[in-house]
Parts: C-alpha cells; structure tokens; sequence
DNA sequence: GTGAAAGCGCTAACAT
DNA sequence: ATGTTAGCGCTTTCAC
C-alpha cells in the first residue's frame, strides 16, 4: 500500500483555502501577501497533521533550482575521497542542498559520463577530483553554464576553480628532514605524472635540494600513480637503478607503503637502511612497525574550502559550518597561476616520526 | 552567461515535429508508436547537434520516478561506510540511478532530519546504516510506501529487511582462536551494547567459551560504542577491574586500536602479555607493530547485497554488478528471525595474524 | 487578504 | 505515422 504522498492541494482543500494562499503560508511568505496570521496558523496545522512534504522536484522544476550538489571523486572508499565528500556533503546541507554522489572509478570516461548523468539531474554545481590529465569534459561543462570545482587532482592548464594543499611547501619541508638528516641519493615515487600535485611536489624536492646544493636526476624519480601498486613497483625500479639509494621520497601515503613491502622483501630495514618520508597520514600510523614522518594534508579544510568556493560561485554566503570555513582566511592564499581561474591552497602539517635516519652509505 | 539548457520543444522545432513525436523518437519508442526511420533519425541529429538534456527534473514529475536512491550513513569518512556507499553507487547506476548521500554524524536526530529531507526529494529507497537503537522513524517511512534497507548497525526489534555479517559465525571462530590458546579471562570490548552486531557477537563468544565448559562474567564486558575511543576506555576499567587479563576480544578494529594504547600506556606487551582479536580489517595492518588477528567482513559483498535487496524492493532485477550479487547465492542466508521481515547475512573471513599468543599467567 | 490561472519540461492517453 | 492535449505539484503574476 504505497500510500500516496500527501499535496499541497490536499492541504488546501483541507484547510479551505486556495492553493496560493497554502504555498504563500508555508513558504514563511505570509508577511509578505498579508496572509492573516489566523489563516497561516491553520495551513500549517494542517500541513502538519497530514504530514506535507513539498515535493522538492515540482519545487525543482518551477523554481528551476534543484537543490544539488554533484560531486565526483575517482573512489569513494578511499579515506581521503570520502572525507572531502563528506565535507562538501555536511557544508551544502547548511545551505539546503544535498550532494549526489558519483565514482568514477579511476577511469575518465565513466567521469566523464557521470558529469553528464548529473547535469541531467539539474545539479546546480560539480565539486570533482578528477580521475586524469584530460578534464575538457568538465571545462565543457563549466562553459555550458554549470560550475564547476576541482579539488585535489589539478591539472596546470586547467581553466577552473581549483583546491588543493600547498604542495610546494609541503614537498619541501618533507625534503629537508631528509636533506638534514644528510640524505642525498633519494628516491622518488610519483603520483600521475602530469597532475600538479605530482609536478608540485617534484619541484618543493628540487627545490629543497638546489638549497642544499645537490640535484634529483631524472633517473631517482619512478613511478606513475598515487596507489600502493605504483610505489611498489618503482620501488624495485629504483633500488635496481639505484642500490645506493639511501632515502625515499613518497607523494602520497599508500606509495610509501608499497615502497616499506618492496624494501623488506630486498632486504632493506627502515630507516636504518633506507629513510622514508610520504605525503599523507594514515590512522593509527603510530602503530606501525616504522612509524613514517609525513605532510599531512588537511583533508577536511581541503573539503570545507571546497565546498565554500562552490557556493559562492552560486552566490551564496558560505554558512560558515566549521571554525575558519571562510576561503580568505590567512592561512589560505590565493594564486593566481597564469590562467586567469582561481586556485585557492590550504596548509599542511608535517609529522616527524621514527622513519627518519642518517643514511648509512 | 548561463546559456539555458535546451528543452525538448526545442529539439521539436528545430526538427520540425511537434514534442511527443520528439520524445518518443529520443525514448526509443520509435517503434512502439511506428515513427518513421527518417524522423526518428532527424531527431536525434537535431538533439545531438544541440546537445539535449532530457530533464530529469521534470522527467520525474511526470514519471513520479525521481531515479534518486538515499543513503544515509554515520560516517561517510569511515572507510567501511564508504565503502558501503560506494557498493551501493556503483551497484544502482547500472540501473539508472543516483545517490543521494546523507551524513548523520552518529546523531539520530540527523538521521531523522536527513530521511525526511530526502524523502522530500523524491528519493524512491532509502538505504541507511542507522546510529541507534531508535529507529522508529525509519520504520515510519517504510511503512509511508518508501522502501527501507538497512544494514550493519541492526536492532533486534527492527521490522525491516536487514543485511549484515554472520556475525555469530564471525564471533565463535575468532573466540576459539582465543580459546585454543588456552585463555579464559577474555575481556570484551563491546559496541552499541543494544545494537544486534554487538548482542550478536558477544552471543558468538559465549558459545565458543560454553563450548569449552567456561563461561564470560558480565564484569568482564566493557565499552558502549565502535570507536577507538570507547576501546581505550573499556580496555582501562577492564584493566583496573581485572590485571589477570589475558586477552582481549575487540568487536571493530578501531576499538583494538584503542585497546592497544591503553595496554601499551599500562606496560602490557601485545601479544606477550595480553593476546587481542578484533572485527574488521584495515588497510596495511600487516605493517602495523603487532598485526592483529582479525575477522574481516566483506564490506563490498555486503553492499552489493543490499543494493539487491533495495533494487529487489524496487521490483527490479539486480544487475549482477559483481561476481556473484545474487542475493540467494549459496553461502549467503536469509534468516527469519521472530519477526516476519528478512534477514540476510554474508560470511566473514578469519585472518590469523600475531596478536594472539599462549596466556602468560 | 485571497483566489484563478499560467506554466516549468516532460510523457502518455487519445485523437486522427 | 504523427499531432493535440491534459496533467505531474508547485510558485507567482495578476486580478479582485
């Protein structure tokens, strides 16, 4: 027995007025219409008793405003994905909407699909951490009217709103606990090499080690996705490459411990033999057997700025969910990259653990 | 300039047909209504060309299918909730639809605010892992006509179709490992004391011990959450009650975690001093100081197999996202509790680490 | 102060 | 083989 929803005429009829006047005395309009405070009182008696539940898709399809929030990420059930989904989830709600999910799998063209599926269901925004290097179908997308926000995986050439760690300070404070311990043969495990933060990172290294006067050849840097898969692999790459290394470089968490399974099984100990640093934390990282020192990346800011970016761009007040939600906070900078397209940054924080040594080569 | 959408009489124009040929051509009832091949196609053409985009929104007002599934969860952050929501994403899509995505952040009432919210948009199944023992609300909504699944966190009372672990099962086999050791003061560290995963576990560990002729003294139960947080607390008061302890049975890996610091703030090594097993599994804890024994529940198959029953409910076939979704597939159970609403159940997988070891006194 | 009516974009009888 | 029309449930202009 599906019960059928209750309607705003039902309430009218019940409460003997017109369908106006139930809308108007309902939508907090009453002040507005002059509706009698008498009349207003007794639609949302009725409204209550019967249960009315405006019907938020003939609201959409008059008021031409949907209510949501598209959001895509390359994997829900990774821990970081899922919190910025949540983020953008608990900040949108504050201002009404809800946010429809979409996981593209790592793979372009279902994001690509998704973008289109979700623009179909009158989505008002796209918040996506895209999968790849090719994001035309969401510049498509921005252009056609739709905004659209990118986090995490950023493309240097893109022409869209983007968030994402401060990389570059991030990259070069992990290289110097390395750099000062008096490591210099180090190792890299990339992220997908075309992504900025890959770039970015690659460069904060650099960038450290020129300051310490030494260079990362081409040769030290391995590797080509941010997965455990990936770190593992050029991990072996590198060790064959180069036997002498004496630390790791790793741009995000699971790369760093596909690289500490790779050294175990050549015979390497941590940090004795070989140092690691990574990008990323992970919970109860203080339990492992070599504890790692990382940049920890502010995930739900990273979220919360995300979210607030998307709103104003539907010129909306961020509703300030969150202690300093506001994207112009002093922390967080604003650059302008050579596009004209905004990029906001959020700091990171680095966490010197046991996975540091002075190299023993 | 938000360049409006183009709309279906649009498309009709252009092609010079009125708008229910349109439709029916871009629905593929060509045939159906007998539309010439040659109009079907300069439909599509003109559609194509001008990038249509059937509105969902409107769609759905008509159809009175929004193609909207809501998900409500605690967490999306944890990753076993995630991957729920993920599961059940991926699992609905294949059918058509979206996910609406709701957070509760473990607080009923959220939950409560959130399944209206999303009833009120339409949403034609809602799929929720509730917070609490209070879940008539829930039940309300499934019984107004829109159809409830829940899983994970399940109460006996609950008249609504439920999908969990053979947490029984789970719980006998990893208390005898517990008990082939040869230990007997098992500390227990419980979740959601009123929730049906925790009454059911902790029954799963009173068998084993019956089994073999002791029993579990209620002093010996602690804890009221699945958080790392109410493992450490319940780890110290069994610790302050009861320094004879000789291992610990943790029923969520957060909790062990929990466990862990606690024994270790109070001097005792794992496994040495006190042995530990816990529920659920985390990513690299084989890297971890002590890799704990554990039970792991397949999270995906337990999504994928309330996508069926949600999809079920909806009167439509599961389409056999994953190797074996069917939902009467052989190990999976349907189990009839007193209550006449179904009950299914999927099998967990024990995975022998080091934390267990011989008691020690 | 309140009502009648138009219309958002789409589908499905019911014509023809 | 295609067009006409009546809504789905809501908001809002305009009229009284």
């Amino acid at each position: 027995m599906p019960a059928k929803p209750v309607t705003l005429k039902n309430v009218a009829e019940r409460a003997g007025v017109s369908v106006s006047t139930a809308s108007r005395a309902l939508n907090g309009q009453a002040r507005k219409y002059r509706i009698s405070p008498t009349t207003e009182k007794a639609v949302r008696k009725v409204a209550d008793d019967l249960g009315f539940q405006a019907s938020q898709v003939a609201r959409s399809l008059r008021l031409k405003r949907s209510g949501l929030i598209g959001v895509i990420v390359p994997d829900v059930s990774n821990p970081f994905f899922a919190s910025i989904a949540r983020q953008v989830s608990l900040g949108v709600e504050a201002s009404g909407f809800s946010v429809l999910l979409g996981d593209s799998r790592e793979e372009t063209a279902i994001e690509q699909r998704l973008a289109r599926q979700l623009r179909a269901k009158q989505v008002e925004a796209l918040l996506v951490c895209p999968v790849g290097v090719r994001c035309d179908h969401l510049i498509d997308v921005d252009r056609s009217g739709l905004p659209v926000v990118v986090v995490d995986r950023v493309f240097e050439e893109i022409e869209l709103p983007c968030v994402t760690s401060d990389n570059l300070r991030a990259a070069r404070e992990l290289a110097e606990v390395l750099i000062h311990a008096g490591h210099r043969k180090i190792g890299v495990l990339s992220g997908v090499r075309e992504s900025l933060p890959a770039k970015t990172r690659l460069q904060g290294l650099k960038d450290a080690a020129e300051q310490a006067g030494f260079a990362i050849d081409p040769s030290y840097v391995a590797g080509d996705a941010f997965t455990e898969q990936s770190g593992y692999q050029a991990t072996r790459e590198l060790l064959d490459r180069h036997p002498d290394l004496t630390a790791i470089f790793a741009m995000c968490n699971p790369a760093a411990i596909g690289a500490i399974r790779a050294l175990t099984e050549c015979g390497y100990t941590v940090p004795h033999d070989c140092s690691v640093v990574a990008f990323d934390d992970h919970p109860s990282a203080d339990l492992m057997k070599t504890p790692l020192t990382v940049a920890v990346q502010d995930i739900s800011r990273l979220g919360r700025l995300a979210t607030d970016v998307l709103l104003r761009r539907l010129g909306l007040q961020p509703s300030g969910h969150g202690v300093d939600a506001t994207a112009s906070s002093s922390s967080v900078r604003a650059v302008n990259a050579r596009s004209n397209s905004d990029r906001w940054q959020v700091p990171t924080t680095l966490l010197e653990r046991a996975s540091v040594a002075e190299p023993c080569r």
